[in-house]
DNA sequence: CTCGTAGTACGACGAAATTCGTACTACGAT
DNA sequence: ATCGTAGTACGAATTTCGTCGTACTACGAG
């Protein structure tokens, strides 16, 4: 019984809480594959060095922050990163922090 | 005694050092402050709802990541934002964050 | 229907961050 | 030389955060 997957919307996102949702490691490395991956890909084909809870956990931060938007399909979850949203608020961030230096 | 002022080159800077330090509302405020204030102001002018050693924690913070750049001058300090370098390897980043909405 | 898989919820633990007060240093002014 | 001011250092208390394991739900395949 997962919770709603609710999503705040454009006027509801906050820096402060983007900026939170970014500033960890793992998070960085979610945002930064979904950049790269096509459109509609599961997020679970991103592999990192956690747990399954932990993932799901990073999922929701960056989620409940408004920087991706989660949509079911199946069993699986379509995660894709609200690039239209974040570039409208804060022109120039996403792709600051997406062409920086690994 | 302070210790030395010490700041990383602008090789050394994080993306996840500089994320973290500006995911503060009260280092984001700072960071706004300056970049709005005439170059050469006194750190201290800037008026914030915390302790004074809460306020040198913070700003050791943002001088560690890379952010600001803080010089002495007599008892007082000056801090400045480091856009040249941050622009250099963010481009867009540092100006996404300050024309957010507040 | 049964089983496997994808993801979530919950509780817990340890690490890290924020905050503060107090004591201290350093510099300038009187 | 003495005093006041700006800032730092240190230790402590509280909170937040990241991580995990386990138990659970939901959906699809066979």
């Amino acid at each position: 019984m997962p919770d709603e997957l609710t999503h705040p919307d454009r006027a509801a996102i906050r820096i402060d809480q983007v900026l939170h949702a970014l500033a960890d490691p793992v998070r960085l490395t979610i945002v930064r594959e979904l950049a790269k991956l096509a459109e509609g890909t599961p997020c679970g084909t991103i592999d990192l060095p956690v747990s399954k809870s932990t993932r799901t956990h990073h999922i929701r931060t960056l989620r409940e922050a408004g920087v991706v938007r989660v949509r079911p399909s199946g069993t699986a979850r379509i995660t894709t990163l609200r690039r239209d949203d974040l570039d409208a608020l804060y022109p120039g961030l996403l792709d600051g922090i997406l062409n920086a230096p690994h």
